[in-house]
Order: structure tokens, then sequence, then C-alpha cells
DNA sequence: GACAGGCCGTTACACACTGTTACCAAGGGA
DNA sequence: TCCCTTGGTAACAGTGTGTAACGGCCTGTC
């Protein structure tokens, strides 16, 4: 997505509304700000928006209603929500999410982190919607090598294709998605096994190991994924994204 | 190994200070408390902050001021800020936000729910991976010689590859981030370890003797770090920033 | 259902790293 | 000069990491 997002804030509160506004413009957003749900369906008709953040509270119809008409309706039924509510209440979350949000922020809320939301919430809308076992066609490339996220295909800097392990794709991309950055191995076993570590596991060593047996020029001497003693792992490579 | 998080509790109240220092000692995080914003500062200076718990009514320079001097400042722009205030006033809670505070705490507030925030915004600060291919590796150079802090390496003048150990590489980040400069070791202990020194503590010493190994010309008459008596090590090389 | 083959977590051992200790030398005040 | 303090570094021991080997599990094939 190369133009600047069109971001709409729904809250009655005029003063939150200004400074969320502000404070998003700052960080490279369009902003439309409406006080109501009424505001927000005309704002709807004269342009597209990318993303809505919509107050819980609302004079006249409230925010889970709207939310659930906004999912109905077929333009916008793909337009991520983040919901605002006054309340951490859990069941207030539940609902919204039920409703069809895409995040959920209590207030207060720091704007850091509803504009961090709001990133995250744009990143995973912004892929194709996942079809039936398809990743995003995206392709990371470092140092020559290419990782096809779609064929889930490793190449090497001359074209061949590297056979992988899933354990081994697996880590990979979780490296090549989070590079020039220490994981340690609880992370890595996250992201690429998705569940937790266990005392005295060596499995990510292990797994590092193997890796690197396939993609480095000297596994003794490793350039690609590094070891930081007592932090974990890093991937060294500057990452692109392409398709 | 997680290193422990540093936090500077800056509140002019000398019980609540060490109330507050106490509980969050208890509850594993190194404590530093200062009573105004001249300490703040000076604080700063000698130790890399995780986070600052900053009381929003002082002497001298307010906690508004204070924050967005951090904010202003390359050092402490990303470092999170918790606010304390005594009101619960919406305004003084927006200022706050908008001076660039990650949160924010009512006065009279319990340490559970302090501690609470302190780790959500721990959690977020270490959050969400940089968009990939973001990260523009950062290369620090003095003397020939160039650290480059993306891939961890270090290479000499003539263009070879020097293999430090973890320990080694970040005692000499931590040099050549302040350069010119005499560090003591408990600063040296705390830039490059995040840890404070034990009595009779050597492993700096050690530490420096065996980087001098490896980077001087004659580690018996030291040219890049300079030993100062009494007061700790000086790294003496210009150093400039590029990419 | 039996079997083969590959994958991956576990274990064990070797080796590298790092904090501690000890001893010696250099610095500096009296 | 003596003597105490401070710093350099060798030696050692505890800890973390690399990786070979092993075995359980899953999958595909017949």
């Amino acid at each position: 997505m190369e133009r600047t997002p069109h971001l709409l804030v729904v809250d009655d509160d005029r003063e939150i509304r200004t400074l969320v506004a502000q404070f998003l413009t700052r960080h490279g957003f369009r902003v439309t700000g409406v006080k109501d749900g009424a505001e927000m369906m005309r704002a709807l008709e004269t342009a597209r928006m990318d993303l809505i953040v919509l107050d819980l509270m609302l004079p006249g119809e409230d925010g889970l209603s709207l939310c659930r008409r906004l999912r109905a309706a077929p333009d916008t039924a793909q337009t991520p929500v983040i919901m605002l509510t006054a309340m951490g209440e859990e069941t207030d979350r539940i609902v919204g999410l039920e409703m069809g949000a895409d995040d959920y922020l209590a207030k207060p809320f720091s704007p850091r982190e509803l504009l961090a939301r709001i990133k995250a919430v744009l990143r995973r809308a912004s892929g194709p919607a996942p079809a039936v076992g398809a990743a995003p066609g995206k392709v990371l490339r470092f140092e020559g090598w290419s990782l096809d996220l779609a064929k889930r295909e490793l190449r090497s800097p001359d074209g061949a294709l590297v056979q992988l392990s899933a354990g081994e794709y697996d880590l990979l991309v979780a490296f090549a998605e989070h590079p020039q950055r220490v994981l340690n191995r609880d992370q890595l076993l996250d992201l690429a096994r998705g569940r937790s570590a266990v005392p005295f596991d060596r499995s990510v060593d292990v797994q590092v190991s193997r890796l690197r047996r396939k993609i480095e020029p000297d596994p003794a001497d490793p350039a690609l994924i590094k070891t930081v003693r007592g932090g974990g792992y890093l991937f060294t490579p500057a990452v692109t994204a392409g398709s």
C-alpha cells in the first residue's frame, strides 16, 4: 500500500478526537475525525477508509451496533476496526471482538499504543485475505537468497532450490521477519514453533545448527545467523520484502 | 539470560520514592531513585535506563518539561516514560501523553498497578518487530576501524574481520558510543552487561585487558582504551556514525 | 498393519566464554 | 625511600553453546 492510509476516528469527546487525530497525522496518516455514528456513515459515503477507530460509548447508536452495521455492509465489511472502550471489562472486549472488531484498546490508552495497534492491524489487513492454505505471496530477500513465503521455498544466491525441513523453514522465516535483532530462545521457539521453552531446552540450538549447515558458507564461522552469548541469536542481513 | 531492566524513579517525596524502589526491587528490577530533574539528568548520563517513572509535580523543572526534554534527546527518545500525577485530571493525562509519556498513573496508586503498567510498557517497548528492511544498520568508525552494529562485526583498518566474544563486543560498543569520556567500572558494567558491580568486582578490568589484546597495536601501551587511575577507562578516538 | 525413512527433541560431551582469584607491577602520597 | 592502593593479567572454574548420536514419532507406501 503506497498511498497514505486514511483513518477515521469516531469519538464524541472532542478533546480526545483532536488529540488522537493530531498524533496520528504527525505519524504519517490522513485522519478524519467524527463525533458519532451518523457522521461516520456520512464520511464513509464520501471516502474509502483504510481503518476505523471506533469508541464504544457514543451518543445515539453505540459502537457495537455500528460495528455490526459496518460488517454487514459490503463496502466496509473488510475495513479493519479498532474499538476503544472506557472500561477494561473482559466482557466488553469479548463482545467487541465478536462484533467483528480487529483489535481493542482500553481507555485510558497511550497514543503510542494506539499507533502500534493501528500499524499492526494495517499490516495484517494489507496482505491478501488468507485463502485456503495460502500464505501472503511475499518473497523475502537477503544477501542474494530468496525465501518464497507462498511456496515455502528457499533459493540460494545461484538460484538453486535448497531443501529445508519444515522446522528449518519456520525458523528461517522467524529470523527473516525479525532481522538485525537479537531473538532469545523463547522468542524463536514461540515464532517458529508456537510453544514456550521448557527448562534446559536445547532444541533451538540444535535447529539453528542444522539450519546453519544448509545456508552458511562456513557453518563454523556463521555470518548470517550470529550467536549472542547469553542473549540468543541474531539474523544479520538486511531483508527486503517483495513479490 | 535476560538482563535485569533498570528503572529510574523520579519523585521528590522521599517516602514514596523509597517505597516504590523497594517494591520494584523485590519484583526483580534494578531501581535507581532520584528526587528531581537535575538528578535525573545526572543519572541518565551515567547509566542507560530501560524505563523512567516520572512524577508530574517536581521542585524545579516539572515532569512535563522533563518528559519533553527526554524525548528531544537522542539517547532517551526511545526510553519509555510512565507519568505519575497527583490529580486524575483528564487534561493532565492528555498533556502527559502528548509530551510523549507511554503511560500514566494517578496518585494515589497501588504498587501492583504500577508494576503491571511497567511490565506492560516494557513488553510493548520490546514488542513488535521493526518493519522488514526498515532498520538501517548503523556503523561506528574510529581510527580506521569499523564496528557494524547490525552485524555485530568489527573490522580492522585493513578490512579484516576481528573475532570478538559477545562480552568484548558489548564492551567495545559501550566505549564507542561514549568516546572521549571517562567511564568508571560501574558505568561500563551497566552499559555492557546491564548489571551493577559487586564489591571487589574486577571483571571489567579483565575484559578490558582481553579487548586490548585484540584491538591495540601494543596492548602494553594502550592507545585506544586508556586507563584513568582511580577513575575508570577512556576511549580516546573520535567516533563517527555512518551507515 | 508392517515397515522404511525423515524429522526433531533429548542427551552427552567438547570447547569457548566469562567472572573470580591471586599475584605482581606500577603509581602516588608520606 | 617505604608502603599502600590500584590496575594488568594468568590461571581456574562455572556456565553457555555447537553438534554428533540416539530414539520416538509421524507419514507414506505397500
